[in-house]
DNA sequence: ATTGACTCCGTACCTAAGTACAGCGTGTAT
DNA sequence: ATACACGCTGTACTTAGGTACGGAGTCAAT
């Protein structure tokens, strides 16, 4: 069973383009072009691009997958530390994302109390250096 | 008091490229260069480029700053509606990133637990459909 | 008067993850 | 045999927020 680069991206759910990007960053092994020159893929295609899209929602960047692809499988311990890392990752990036929040939230509650039409208190915020950034 | 780029780069403690980037931009309004040529700022200008940081801190981008600076600083209502935007879109990015902390969380937990060599769960979850997503 | 530091402008480059397009060749159906 | 869909390569474009660079002009100190 083989098909065409268009079948692929049908069936895989990607752009075209995004398969031929992915051979040039060998995510996806170039396949041999017989005569016609025509790539010609297997279903050992598809599920690498499955691979990667899964990968990829679990907040794996390219080249990450890349890296998990090389270990070829089955170190654990090398794919563990890199998943390791991108939860520690994580877990640092919704703390940011939280402590915005949290100063969103006050710059949002402080204008629906002053009422004041004449100015502004998140942008009088951004004009002086205090009241932001109190944890 | 008046000083020039390099001067105003170091104040502000942003590179000399970001400040004529800003220029290009719009958000700092380009100042009228005398006869030599050479761009002349003042306090103003050196508040303004504050404001933008301090903004981006807050997860503003610079066209979010942009709308802000065009509000001209006292409409709150608009100012406030932006800012409820902001706060919803972080939250959603929280949301997110939780669940990703969960799938992630629970493919280390399973590479602790099995202890497996010949193969690792995590790149197991990535070849089937299945095991991801479950929330 | 010459060195070294500073500035000017315009353009190109960077990351990430693709997307789009031009200009060509090919495969298939009628 | 001709139209139309599909494929090929290579390059440029996209967003965001800058950074870097080349070649020129200028300023201040010695």
């Amino acid at each position: 069973m083989s098909f065409t680069i268009g079948r692929l991206a049908k069936l895989a759910n990607v752009n075209i383009e995004t398969i031929r990007f992915y051979e040039r960053k060998g995510l996806l092994i170039q396949p041999i072009k017989p005569l016609t020159g025509y790539r010609k893929y297997d279903d050992q295609a598809l599920s690498r691009i499955r691979f990667v899209k899964r990968a990829q929602e679990v907040g794996f960047t390219l080249n990450e997958i890349q890296s998990l692809l090389d270990i070829e499988s089955n170190n654990c311990n090398e794919v563990q530390h890199i998943a390791k890392d991108k939860l520690t990752l994580t877990r640092q990036k919704i703390a940011d994302l939280q402590r915005l929040e949290n100063t969103l939230q006050n710059l949002v509650m402080q204008c629906e109390i002053t009422q004041n039409k004449t100015h502004c208190p998140i942008v009088d915020s951004f004009n002086n250096s205090s009241s932001l950034n109190k944890k």
